[in-house]
DNA sequence: GTCTATAGTGCGATAGAC
DNA sequence: GTCTATCGCACTATAGAC
């Protein structure tokens, strides 16, 4: 007979997004999405500093991908291309697997404004890591925020492309596609 | 002997803002700025949804002026060239008088995650804004909304240059550089 | 694991302006 | 009388402290 049962960091996520898509968020309690698993609020807040996070688990390691990517790219490359390679490195984070549960994912975050509070400031943190690591390949500034940005302001656009309905490419095919509209726009 | 006070708006925003400055924005509660001008903590909830909107006032206003601007851009203008002129015509949002001001805000908004959120989130407003006002222009999309979210980097990175410590040039001066910069970033 | 401060909401009462 | 600003009280849930 087990004390506990493992995983639990995993159980309270996945009852989290299930509770929230099914009633959500601001209808959902910290006890409610604990109780479905059989544990208490005070153990919910133990893994996740608050509700918002909950749903944000596995960022760092999308993060972790693209600054990889960074590092990864060809040492002759401009600080757009090295963004354009990371992206696309990274992007198999994003198998189209992976598709629906994404968009169930950002349909809950598109149905809260402190979700979305979250998001961005997740994304001001990818945005800041990937300046850092085009800084650490010598990189000045401005040009390296000004990449790091619009890297993500391209895979926000292409992610958003990803999970709309009728889209079928892969997230690395739009992706390419509005760099080079990105590319054009100084034309 | 009057009941109330007018300007009831204004006076809890200056009182949040010394509040949060003098002893950080956790360390200071909603009563806390409502008794500093004489109302109830009930009264403060009544102007303001929360407790980070108080000093957060104001953006509207430079929203529209964005607006407006791409609205008033040349005809022939580019996407960006039009974003560029819309810039340049909010920027007179922030006078120079402004930037003792300005950099307190941000101190104060720096020093708290949830202060970020909420700014990173109006950034995003401010960005689907433009974008409407150049999908207005006939600019199809991903382009609007890629010209829009350059436009609101280039912004941010030139603000925050603003107000960095020996900075004395104009913000539209410094926002012409980055947005060179951003041109000069396919290279 | 319990206890507590505080954010934020809902509803109703009151006091003046018109 | 109506309208609006303000206050009072009760309440829930978050989040952190002890």
């Amino acid at each position: 007979m087990v004390r506990w049962e493992p995983g639990a960091r995993a159980r309270l996520q996945q009852a989290a997004l299930d509770l929230y898509a099914e009633r959500g968020f601001e209808q959902t309690t910290a006890a409610d999405i604990a109780e479905s698993v059989g544990l208490t609020e005070r153990t919910f807040f133990r893994y996740f500093t608050d509700k918002r996070e909950v749903i944000f688990g596995g960022q760092d390691l999308f993060q972790q991908a693209f600054v990889d990517g960074v590092a990864a790219a060809p040492a002759d490359a401009s600080a757009l291309e090295t963004v354009a390679f990371a992206l696309d490195a990274a992007s198999s984070f994003f198998p189209d697997e992976r598709r629906p549960y994404s968009r169930l994912r950002q349909s809950i975050i598109a149905a809260n404004a402190s979700l979305q509070e979250r998001e961005l400031l997740k994304m001001a943190w990818l945005s800041e890591g990937i300046a850092a690591a085009l800084r650490e390949r010598g990189i000045p500034e401005p040009r390296a925020t000004l990449a790091a940005e619009s890297g993500v302001t391209v895979f926000g656009i292409a992610f958003r492309q990803w999970l709309s309905e009728d889209e079928t490419r892969a997230l690395a095919a739009i992706e390419v596609e509005i760099m080079k509209d990105l590319r054009e726009l100084r034309r």
